[in-house]
DNA sequence: TAGTTATGCTTAAACGTTTAACCAAAAAAT
DNA sequence: ATTTTTTGGTTAAACGTTTAAGCATAACTA
């Protein structure tokens, strides 16, 4: 009987809540705890599954929970507990395959441990990024995962991120200097790979269209062209390899270049599919065949390289293990409570697709 | 002189907090309020210019606040004003160019404004749409801008939105029936345009690869082809109308199937340029003459309709202008302090981008 | 000169959680 | 029967801001 008049009487207290409430405001851990008369600290260690709470009282707090819809607010255990559970992500772009893939596969991973990701662009733009940095540190992010942009020399920006004491992890355009966790591929290797099938088809004069020699993923393709050139003994000629941006637009000039020679290449390897593909637009609209008069490379294995005509070769960077790999990183910092960089460098090793562009005899 | 004593005493003062904080902790409000002797509710003032302050405090504020490196601490502003200058992104994938675009020209308006950005990606998938819109709601976003996953048909996770009393504004992939906000193009026009160009060039027979019936732009598009059909007199056939998810693969074998016929069409309009560009692939392999023996329009203008061979007609879909309008009308919504959805259309007319694919006569 | 107003702060409470420290009552141990 | 331990909580402070309300002091007004 007593048992029947005190749940009548918690529905009484629970309606009221409710009509108050009214749809209006949230339901806070207060209220919870008005409706079930104990401590909003006692609903909160409930809620949490503290043993000091007994399962009689979780339970009703759960259930008291769940009607009135309460929905924790992140910010106040966020602020309390000194961390966000947000990771910001900074990326050149989004629009490109390896980015987005990278991207997906570290969202699977952080939201399965309870973070979620804020992604910014940089466009290439260096301002753009310090900006994203700003605005990542200023939305109190618990870590920052980023591929700097193509501009990015300075890296004082950097710097301050390390000096906020939050763990920061680079994936494929990294820099040495800073002194963190990178994950990327082995470019050196990569390019010895290209060059070495190219000679395999029967290439002898081989063109590089690089990147920026300043940026390390391209600087160590250009030195795996060039030792790779070394040891099969081809000539390493400075007009044959040409420092590009790797925009599309570029590929075209810096292919055109490549045609005006007197003495034109028979393979060119192009250190990012983008611009392979405007070196290839270059190729069919001039009528010269490829791969029979000038084989084409790629590099980054972007969907368009099988779309093309013909279907552009290309090495596959390891898009998902990259963006897993760079996850669980930042979790094993997001562990210890104490930061401490280290260069820890996690170099995956990449995949030559062969396709069309480079295949000269079947 | 008790002018430079005191000088030399603030500046004792704060060296000695800068070797206290010693990169440690991060420097707050109450860091500057000891430094200056003030109170930490004068800090805030003078750091949001408030009329009560002083000039010169606010000087010496602004002073201490960069030489302790200080940082607000957004999430207890968050906290105390009950908003937290986030705006949760819905898409199906970031790595499609109008997606990306789109997220790229929200951003930039909302960043203006002090407003950030989490994008989230639903994958097409209806199950991981509704975890997106709990990790959202977790993270107390003020807003939620989103396109729906192809799945999606339940929409009672949306209400959840509205319910939570934040603005949700929709672009592209939307629904009537939520009385929201939408942006988008005006797709039953621009079917029109796509069979208006291929009746002058001379086509008889079009076949519709199209998307689901149950998505509202895909059944737009379908309901503008069936019409601009009788308006030109053309057979509407069963046969030409075909319901896909919009991949490439599924692309390759809705053509195929479309091939399989007695009467094969002389032209296709696909709804999506990724479905369009595996018609294509399969047409190529046929050596089937595009757009000689059957001409060829896609839907979205990603760019690499202009990459392939035969390049693929399309529709530019505006993605910045979406974007940007996405963004306004969320700033509108969170000017006024109330809530109120309404159901404001804001459709944009699009453009017919002609190339190869379907020039019949040059 | 008294009264009013403007200036430039301070005080204290609040936002919603979490958590260390404490405590009463019940159960177990001696 | 007394002490100790366990159980199941409570209290109060803290996280870093913001803001309404209050209050001296200075400056103007009549």
């Amino acid at each position: 009987m007593i048992f029947i008049t005190k749940v009548i009487y918690l529905l009484k207290r629970l309606s009221k809540y409710r009509t108050k409430l009214g749809n209006k405001k949230k339901a806070t851990i207060k209220d919870i705890a008005n409706v079930l008369n104990i401590s909003p600290a006692a609903v909160s260690k409930a809620l949490h599954d503290d043993s000091r709470i007994s399962e009689k009282t979780k339970k009703a707090v759960k259930q008291v929970a769940k009607n009135l819809n309460y929905q924790p607010n992140h910010l106040a255990s966020a602020l309390r507990k000194g961390k966000s559970n947000l990771v910001g992500v900074i990326v050149p772009r989004t629009n490109s395959n390896f980015f987005s893939s990278v991207i997906q596969n570290m969202e699977e991973v952080l939201n399965r441990k309870g973070y979620n990701i804020i992604i910014t662009q940089s466009n290439e733009s260096y301002k753009k990024e310090c900006a994203n940095i700003d605005t990542l540190l200023f939305t109190q992010v618990d870590g920052i995962i980023a591929s700097m942009a193509n501009e990015t020399v300075d890296l004082s920006y950097y710097e301050k991120i390390k000096s906020k004491g939050i763990p920061l992890i680079l994936f494929d355009r990294g820099e040495n200097d800073l002194n963190v966790d990178y994950i990327g591929i082995n470019d050196y290797e990569s390019s010895h790979m290209i060059v070495e099938h190219l000679v395999n088809q029967g290439c002898k004069r081989i063109a590089h269209i690089g990147g920026y020699k300043h940026t390390r993923i391209y600087n160590n393709r250009i030195r795996g062209y060039i030792d790779a050139l070394k040891k099969y003994h081809l000539p390493l000629e400075n007009e044959l390899l040409i420092e590009s941006n790797l925009t599309t637009e570029d590929g075209r000039e810096k292919m055109q270049q490549l045609l005006n020679l007197e003495n034109r290449p028979d393979a060119v390897y192009v250190a990012g599919d983008y611009a392979a593909l405007g070196a290839l637009q270059v190729l069919n609209e001039q009528n010269i065949k490829v791969p029979h008069d000038i084989a084409l490379v790629g590099f980054g294995d972007e969907p368009f390289t099988a779309m093309v005509t013909p279907t552009l070769s290309s090495i596959n960077q390891q898009s998902s293990e990259i963006g897993r790999l760079a996850a669980l990183t930042f979790l094993e910092h997001a562990k210890k409570d104490i930061v401490t960089q280290s260069l820890n460098k996690q170099i995956l090793d990449a995949k030559l697709i062969v396709r069309e562009s480079s295949k000269k005899h079947i």
